[in-house]
Parts: structure tokens; C-alpha cells; sequence
DNA sequence: GTGTTTGTTATCAA
DNA sequence: CTTGATAACAAACA
């Protein structure tokens, strides 16, 4: 599951091995996957150069030149963006690690194989190099935007960035002040807070002793500052940690965050919590599963 | 065959 | 109109 951490560790490696290079070729193997014909994706993209790669929330931004020059054009297609949703993967391969099959690396992923039966797009680049965008149950997308559509995206769908300048104590209240939902399900919500997912918003609310299922309302002050400053503490230790690997999330390397260690209630009920060693519970609110110290979360 | 997993959106009710 | 609760999506696993 990716959320924020894991999608900013795929961000920082590729940005460097694949900016300033040229994309050489396309395959769309899963149309579906895809906003466009596999077609249009190679018109689009083939020829020109990587210019950032940068996030929001848990949306992967490619910015792409005007065509071999390093040139962003403001009109016509302007970015690749690029979804994980809840398998997604992004594998990059140089020519040596592709030859080689990965055997170097501590991976999860049987680089050799790649493509694979759940790789549903794959970039390659002017150095050889290949971008394999896996995805076991489909829910991820590749999506071409121009520069219009990507602002208004972000405007419609993004509330604060946590970790930057605009994400303050007050930014964060404001975010709630006008929602009557229960704080997990606050939380998990992108427009109040961009970000954030399952795994994170257990681990957040542990931190800050809030039960998950409070409603917004009801939070004290003192609480939300409580809560403030658990997100940006966990967030900033788990990019770290270049991320959480719990079932299916890899780097563009292929291997496993490593914050998995030190998750404190998520995938832990029935376990001792870690500050009082009373048994957590684990619950669904808002249709997730959820869990928590029912001692030391108030 | 059943239930569970989750990021996001569609759908429906209030 | 808005807000919130819930279902649905997809695929694999226990």
C-alpha cells in the first residue's frame, strides 16, 4: 500500500536514474491501465526527456520536455502521471542490472522476469535503461495531463502537502474545522489532508493517544496539536526509513522499506502495545481495518 | 465458496 | 446544495 513515504522514496531514486534521460520506447501491455491508446502513448512520449519527477500526495508527477530539448512547453501533454493505488509498483532496471537480472541487489522482485504477468506498461530509456510499472490488481493508473489539467487536478483533490512550508499547525486545523467526520476517516481523506493512508493514519493516531474513531469535532486543541506533530514525526522518520512494506510495496529498486519495524499498532491486534502491554484491538471504522490501543488512545 | 486486504470514486441517503 | 456513510472496483490469499 503505498502511501506518501513510499510514493517520496520512489520519487527521490528515480529522479536520479531517469531524469534528463530520453524516452526511447513504450509498451501499454494492459490498456486499461492506461488514460490513452497505447498508441497515442507512444506519439507522446517517445522522443522526449525526463524533467522532474515530483509528487503530491500519493500522485507520482513525470514532467516531461516538449519534445529532445529540455523545454517544458505550456501548451499540449506536459506530464505523465502515474498512480500506485494499492499493488502498483515502479521497477527501474539499468542495462547492466537488466543483463545481470538483479542479482546484486536485495530484492523482492525477480528482476530477471521482468516484464512479468502483473507488469502492465513499461518505459524504456535512451540509455537502456527500463521503467516497469507492475500492478497486480489493476487499480493503478499512467495518465497523460497537460499542465490545465494536472492544476486543476491537484486544486479538486489535494488538501495540505504534509512535510512542506503550507502544512502548519494552522493549515492542519483549518483542514478539519469544517468536517463532522470521525478523525480516521478525516484523515484518509486527500482533500483535507494529502497523503496519508491506512497504515500511516493507525500509526499517527496511536502517537497522538486518539482513538480512531473520535469525531473531528470533539478533538481538543491541545489533541490537534498532538496529532500535528505525530504526522509530521512519522512521516519524516518513515521517508527515513524509505518507507513500509507490508504485503506488496518494493522501491524502484526492488527492495522493502524497512520502517515496517517499527509499526507500533498497524497489523498488531491482538499483540501487546507497546506503551501500556495491554492487547491491542483491531476494528473496522470507515470501512478499513483499524487498529489501536484501547488504554492509551483516548 | 467466503471473508479479508485498501486508494479512490460512485452512489445513495439525509 | 452539502455532507457523510457505504458499496464497488480488482485480484490474491487464508
Amino acid at each position: 500500500m503505498p502511501e506518501l513515504p513510499e510514493v517520496e522514496t520512489i520519487r527521490r531514486d528515480l529522479t536520479a536514474s531517469i531524469v534528463k534521460r530520453q524516452i526511447a520506447a513504450v509498451e501499454i501491455l494492459s490498456p486499461k491501465t492506461a488514460s490513452h491508446s497505447a498508441a497515442f502513448f507512444k506519439r507522446e512520449l517517445v522522443g522526449r526527456k525526463i524533467m522532474a519527477v515530483s509528487r503530491r500526495g500519493k500522485l507520482l508527477i513525470i514532467t516531461l520536455s516538449s519534445g529532445k530539448d529540455e523545454v517544458v512547453n505550456s501548451e499540449g501533454i506536459n506530464y505523465l502521471l502515474i498512480h500506485l493505488k494499492m499493488t502498483g509498483q515502479l521497477i527501474y532496471l539499468d542495462k547492466k542490472n537488466r543483463v545481470a537480472g538483479g542479482h546484486s541487489l536485495n530484492t523482492k522482485v525477480e528482476t530477471e522476469k521482468l516484464p512479468n504477468s502483473h507488469t502492465r506498461a513499461y518505459l524504456v530509456m535512451d540509455n537502456g535503461g527500463h521503467l516497469y510499472f507492475n500492478d497486480m490488481r489493476k487499480f493503478g493508473y499512467l495518465k497523460l495531463a497537460t499542465k490545465k489539467e494536472l492544476d486543476a487536478l491537484i486544486e479538486k483533490n489535494y488538501g495540505p502537502e504534509p512535510l512542506t512550508p503550507e502544512f502548519t499547525l494552522e493549515t492542519f486545523k483549518k483542514a478539519l474545522s469544517r468536517t463532522n467526520l470521525k478523525i480516521k476517516a478525516a484523515l484518509l481523506n486527500q482533500k483535507l489532508i494529502a497523503g496519508l493512508g491506512n497504515i500511516y493514519v493507525d500509526e499517527v493516531l496511536w502517537e497522538a493517544r486518539i482513538r480512531p474513531e473520535r469525531l473531528v469535532p470533539s478533538i481538543r486543541p491541545e489533541e490537534l496539536k498532538k496529532l500535528f506533530l505525530a504526522i509530521n514525526k512519522i512521516i519524516a522518520l518513515a521517508i527515513e526509513s524509505r518507507g513500509t512494506t507490508f504485503s506488496n510495496y518494493v522501491d524502484s529498486q526492488g527492495r522493502s522499506g524497512n520502517f515496517s519495524k517499527f509499526l507500533k499498532v498497524y497489523g498488531r491486534g491482538g499483540e501487546k502495545c507497546p506503551k501500556c502491554h495491554n492487547p491491542l484491538q483491531k476494528t473496522k471504522i470507515a470501512g478499513r481495518g483499524t487498529h489501536y490501543c484501547p488504554i492509551c488512545q483516548k
